[in-house]
DNA sequence: GTTGCTACTGTACGATCGATCAATTACTCT
DNA sequence: AGAGTAATTGATCGATCGTACAGTAGCAAC
């Protein structure tokens, strides 16, 4: 007779510890599924927990899935930036790399596309959603604005309207993104970048006379 | 004791006309309710059928659905379409015109927006919505790539390469559209129409040098 | 070792899903 | 008027959904 062994049936974790790994189950669920992955059976298995955790951690699963999104888009925007901000190069290097972040292959899954369209389309009906997707397109375009007004206090650009601008830039990046995840065929990845840098060619010689009208304290800071 | 009168339980149809009547309950309850408006059960209510008649005249629910995505674009493209060739109007003008129905309330409407996420939610595991997406998406990518091209057969534009910069403005288009949809308050529809112009403008004036380098074969054609 | 806290389990419940199919019935044809 | 056709009905199936909750058990404190 082996002496008795006490063998834990499951482990205790912090609510913190616990989130996070909720967290991570759910974006897994998601790119592998899409929206079917969106279910308590599914996050719980793919988490290893019950099918009673989620509730437990989490006010509802809504809950759960904004928290997924804000984590996701951070942690994408946080990437993007860091092989964009290189202190060596000149602002017009920066937005390359951006555009090139932008379109990496990672970027580019199929995939990572199916959950964004999940978190989108949850916008309309969840007022968590709806807050983490202004929040973290807030910061998605004030790197962009960052970016862009770096272009003029280089003189690399003539002084211009930078949140119109921004906002532009942001719906030619989204709208190749959106055609790319669709058709992934339909074009590469190297043209929409090209055609990316030249949208800001054209920005920098003035190009785009609406967005120059510079109206009294919207002014580029220098 | 008044005479007995038949009064019809219901009413027979042909399957061109049922199936027409089935799409348009589609149509409406997808507007509704989203993706929760992707069911036999609410569609033949909507309908004023019973369950089992849908699938009388469909495979299935993604041929229902498929239907139903090849109707609406194609009747939203064509409405874009009248608007913008008045052939009194000159080819910058019908670009104009173009840009000002793609951003109509109708087309800008938060629940279209949402019919579509649920048509490209279904690209990825449809062969049937795929076939849909890329036949719809082809024309509407031709509409335009016959509007710019009338923009270099009149002279208002150096020759360019047609097919990427189609796809480079009607991602534009879309991102744009997206960012509306999803933030009616963030900026307004003319700000887009009047971005698009601009980069229409910076066409013609050759401000996109990765679109001016024609090659062999893909010259546009007078 | 005992106690107490609470993270955690897992069954249960009511609702809804897509699909099936035998029965019903409107309508046409002879 | 009667028969044949097929459009239509609606009950039924098994599966899955989110939430609730009463009970279990890991783990730290003493």
């Amino acid at each position: 007779m082996l002496p008795k062994r006490h063998v834990p049936k499951f482990h205790r974790a912090t609510p913190a510890v616990r989130r996070e790994a909720l967290v991570d189950a759910t974006l897994r669920c998601l790119k592998q599924f899409g929206h079917e992955g969106v279910s308590v059976r599914r996050i719980s298995a793919a988490a290893g927990v019950s099918i009673g955790l989620i509730n437990h951690h989490f006010p509802s699963k809504s809950g759960l899935i904004a928290q997924a999104y804000e984590t996701l888009a951070l942690s994408l925007l946080d990437s993007i930036r860091r092989q964009a901000e290189n202190r060596a190069l000149s602002p017009r290097d920066r937005l390359r790399n951006f555009f090139r972040a932008s379109f990496a292959p990672e970027i580019l899954d199929p995939q990572l596309f199916h959950v964004w369209l999940v978190f989108w389309s949850m916008v309309a009906h969840s007022a968590e959603i709806r807050a983490v997707h202004f929040s973290t397109y807030g910061k998605y375009r004030a790197v962009l604005e960052s970016l862009l007004g770096q272009l003029v206090t280089s003189g690399a650009a003539p002084p211009f309207r930078l949140r119109p601008a921004a906002i532009a830039l942001s719906a030619l990046l989204d709208g190749f993104w959106v055609e790319l995840s669709l058709s992934p065929t339909l074009f590469k990845p190297r043209e929409a970048i090209a055609l990316c840098e030249d949208w800001v060619n054209a920005l920098c010689s003035g190009g785009f006379p609406r967005l120059m009208r510079v109206p009294r304290g919207d002014r580029a800071v220098r």
